[in-house]
RNA sequence: GCGGGUAUAGCUUAAUGGUAAAGCUCCAGCCUUCCAAGCUGGCUAUACGGGUUCGAUUCCCGUUACCCGCUCCA
């Protein structure tokens, strides 16, 4: 990245260009929320339909969903969100520190008070860090942004936006298998607003309350239906081709490895160096309960190395979650695990549920649960485990926009020093892909060539006509917006229908026919 | 949420208890045969709400937003 840059210069040129405004500006703002202008919006269109491509479209095994932002309240019981969304806070009034109320109670050895919406702290709780007893009482800092559904306003009718895109993929999960003719190992894509009543949005639009997610939960056989169908579950010690066709024989932590593989390549297809991207993996407490393992891809902000998406894998908690909370099952019917069972004899059906059996009472787990898991297994049936890549297009947004910035200032040949601030996004994200000018406008026959050719590459992607000033400044102009090209339609091209196309980067210009511009563009915006 | 700081035009800055200034940008026109050229003209600002005052952008209070440090990030 840029060592130099800070957010404020970069908040200035989003604001110059268009890319970012502060939301309601006109009325002072309102904090946590941000708009997308007319360079921002296409910047951010580009990034979905980039991750779309990459994530559905030119794969067989993944399909979408677009569901809606309010969603049945039980949802948010199922999935753990009402209620940890909800943790009581206490704040120390003497050393002004911050602490869940539920943890100090804990930690000194007293029960927390809860009656039907509040709570209260019992006597003698003192700050743990300096020992006062002057705490304020504990408040609900619930995350989620509530709502009521229907014009009453009472509390029958509360409904909840949103805090993630996922659970609608889980609560969906039965009727996509019945429509999609996926069978397991199989994905399914969202993108689209989510909302968080985040305490504290901080680094621009790094943590906004009303933010945009692009997120994937695919679906793998649990190792145990592997094993049986393949009669091994490749490891990662078998060192398996990640960059390749997924395998049957995969375990889940060889699929988690080959979605942080996808997704790496995806941030580096799209212009992130791959020296500022970090893999975090999360240890002990950092992991929710649930899961497995969880991996942030981090990048390296302006303000500090953060977060960009997390690929967590989280085994069948969610599923089983909603099939207990609606009394659903969410088991799918697997063919070839059943066949791949119906092959095994007696002797070797119960030496298999003697493994299971020790591996799940290993893990804390009953034996009664697993004993009924594996006569599942038998029939065919499992509840899917589940990897899922979660991204935040507008922190990415954040990072391709900082990862652009430069500024470069060089010497013209009149020995006049001269910056140039330039967006150097990558041509498939970039906003414009292309500048178009006449060279002059006060020549007709020149201006409606040129006319002519900005039409006809229009069609193909967003161009942008610029006739006004001097030929460089619209060039440089087209820097700040970090478009790739310019074509300049000048005297020649009357002649032979040859433009210069010049680059942004180098600010070269090459000569060359319209159809090999046609050709250059398709294979370097791709 | 706490503490500190900041708030003048699209951007960067100036000035003032009494007409808010400039550069750049932007727009229009002229000119212009390739890197922010020149000339002419134009749009645009004291964050919001109170108070003190004859008069407040300036002093005071509150609010909002942003920045920094805590806190938070299920």
């Amino acid at each position: 990245m840029n060592k130099t840059l800070d957010l404020e210069t970069l908040a200035s040129l989003c604001k110059r260009r268009g890319f970012i405004f502060q939301s309601s500006e006109l009325y002072g703002g309102i904090n946590g929320f941000w708009d997308y202008g007319p360079l921002g919006c296409e910047l951010k269109r580009n990034i979905k339909d980039a991750w779309w491509k990459a994530v559905v479209r030119t794969r067989e095994d993944v399909v979408g969903l677009e569901a809606s932002i309010i969603m049945h309240p039980a949802i948010w019981k199922a999935s753990g969100h009402a209620d940890g969304f909800a943790d009581p806070m206490v704040d120390c009034k003497d050393c002004r520190k911050r602490f869940r109320a539920d943890q100090l109670c804990e930690e000194q050895g007293v029960e927390l008070i809860k009656t039907e919406a509040t709570f209260a702290l019992p006597d003698g709780v003192q700050c743990p860090a300096c020992g006062s007893k002057n705490l304020t009482p504990p408040r609900s800092f619930n995350l989620m942004f509530k709502t009521f559904v229907g014009p009453v306003e009472d509390e029958t009718n509360v409904a909840w936006l949103r805090p993630e895109t996922a659970q609608a993929i889980f609560a969906q999960f039965s009727n996509i298998v019945a429509t999609a003719r996926q069978k397991v190992p199989f994905g399914v894509a969202q993108m689209g607003k989510s909302f968080r009543n985040e305490i504290n949005p901080r680094n621009y639009t790094f943590r906004s309350r009303e933010f945009e997610q692009m997120e994937l939960e695919f679906f793998i056989r649990p190792d145990e239906a592997v094993e049986l169908i393949c009669g091994h579950v490749t490891q990662l010690d078998d060192k398996p081709d990640l960059m390749g066709p997924p395998q049957a024989s995969w375990g889940w932590n060889v699929w988690l490895h080959y979605w942080i593989e996808q997704r790496l390549t995806w941030y580096r297809a799209i212009g992130l160096p791959e020296a500022d991207l970090e893999q975090y993996w999360q240890v002990g407490d950092e992991l929710a309960h649930y899961a497995r393992a969880c991996v942030d891809i981090e990048y390296a902000f302006p303000f500090g190395v953060q977060e960009l998406e997390g690929i967590a894998a989280r085994a069948d908690f969610d599923l089983t979650q909603h099939q207990t909370h609606s009394g659903k099952h969410m088991d799918i019917f697997d063919e070839t695990l059943k066949q791949a069972a119906a092959k095994l004899d007696d002797p070797a059906r119960e030496a298999f549920t003697r493994k299971v059996v020790t591996d799940w009472t290993r893990q804390g787990k009953s034996e009664e649960d697993a004993r009924a898991f594996v006569a599942k297994l038998f029939d065919g049936k499992y509840i899917p485990h589940v990897i899922e890549p979660s991204a935040g297009t507008d922190r990415l947004a954040l990072a391709l926009l900082s990862n652009a910035y430069d500024e470069e200032t060089f010497t013209d040949h009149k020995g006049k020093t001269d910056t140039r601030t330039v967006m150097r996004f990558h041509p498939s994200i970039a906003p414009i892909k292309l500048g178009v000018f006449p060279l002059v406008k006060n020549k007709p026959e020149l201006y409606g060539k040129a006319r002519d050719i900005f039409a006809q590459l229009q069609r193909r992607w967003n161009c942008f006509w610029d006739e006004s000033g001097a030929i460089g400044r619209r060039y440089r102009r087209m820097d700040e917006a970090g478009t790739p090209w310019c074509v300049t339609v000048d005297f020649q091209t009357l002649d032979d229908d040859t433009v210069t196309l010049r680059e942004r980067d180098n600010m070269q210009q090459v000569r060359l026919s319209l159809s090999d511009l046609v050709d250059k563009l398709d294979a370097e915006i791709g």
